[in-house]
DNA sequence: GGCCTGCCGCTTCTTCCTAC
DNA sequence: GTAGGAAGAAGCGGCAGGCC
């Protein structure tokens, strides 16, 4: 599934009308015919309206342009067309809650490239912004709970990168019971099996008391 | 344990399609 | 052209669930 075969972006399109289309024949974008279309002259319109914006976006890896027309739910539909350029990106804090605790390191996964950025190094407003400037989408699990807006509070940020959190399409997909055990139910294994966010604080300050030695 | 987004179910209204 | 039905949009409240 790439974007150029949805036809959920189109107003009054939903479901129903995607379907009867796919079975029409017109899987893709440049398929589209208003003769095999099986809609009405104004849905006719606005789909071709939408093409001909649409197309221009794709072109100019306009991501917010989907985002915006596209329930939140279905932004999956985007993640074949930028693929190599998305952004997967994952946050450890001292604690839940933003306005107490900090952020220790952020992650974050690009092509076939890892960065870690540290607190007191390299994790710093400037670098975070850039990172979340330069992608098409970003992606996270429960993210737009919490790894969003914990970065928010924390530094000047307003990301409005499109955000695909991956927590709902797996809910979709009976995929529930937080990050490990949905990992589990698709075959990932960790090579730390036994670390958890709890772990992780305490790693961090175990690292703090390490650095503080030097 | 605090937070809060997104989902779900429901209702109402509007728009569009299809058959006659 | 009209009527009935189908489908989608919008708005609302409640709540589940996952993060470290």
């Amino acid at each position: 599934m790439r974007i150029q075969n949805s036809y959920l972006p189109v107003s009054g399109v939903g479901e129903t009308r995607e379907q009867r289309l796919w079975e029409a024949g017109l899987y893709e974008w440049a398929e589209f015919s208003p003769k095999r279309a099986p809609v009405g002259p104004k849905t006719t319109e606005a789909i071709e309206s939408f093409i001909s914006e649409a197309s221009v976006a794709l072109d100019d890896a306009d991501t917010k342009f989907f985002q915006s027309r596209l329930p939140s739910s279905e932004l999956w539909r985007i993640y074949e067309n930028v693929r190599s350029e998305a952004l997967f990106f994952d946050i450890e804090t001292t604690g839940l809650d933003a306005r107490r605790n900090t952020i220790t390191t952020v992650s974050f996964y690009q092509g076939n490239d890892t960065t870690t950025l540290v607190r007191d190094d390299t994790l710093t407003e400037e670098s975070l912004r850039t990172m979340f400037a330069n992608a098409p989408l970003i992606i996270s699990f429960n993210g737009a709970q919490f790894d969003v807006p914990f970065i928010e509070t924390n530094y000047s940020l307003d990301i409005d990168t499109p955000h695909l959190d991956l927590r709902y399409p797996c809910k979709q997909v009976n995929l529930t019971g937080g990050l490990k055990s949905i990992e589990q139910a698709v075959g990932i294994s960790r090579d730390l099996e036994a670390v958890d966010g709890r772990d992780a604080v305490r790693l961090w300050y175990q690292y703090e008391r390490e650095n503080d030695d030097f």
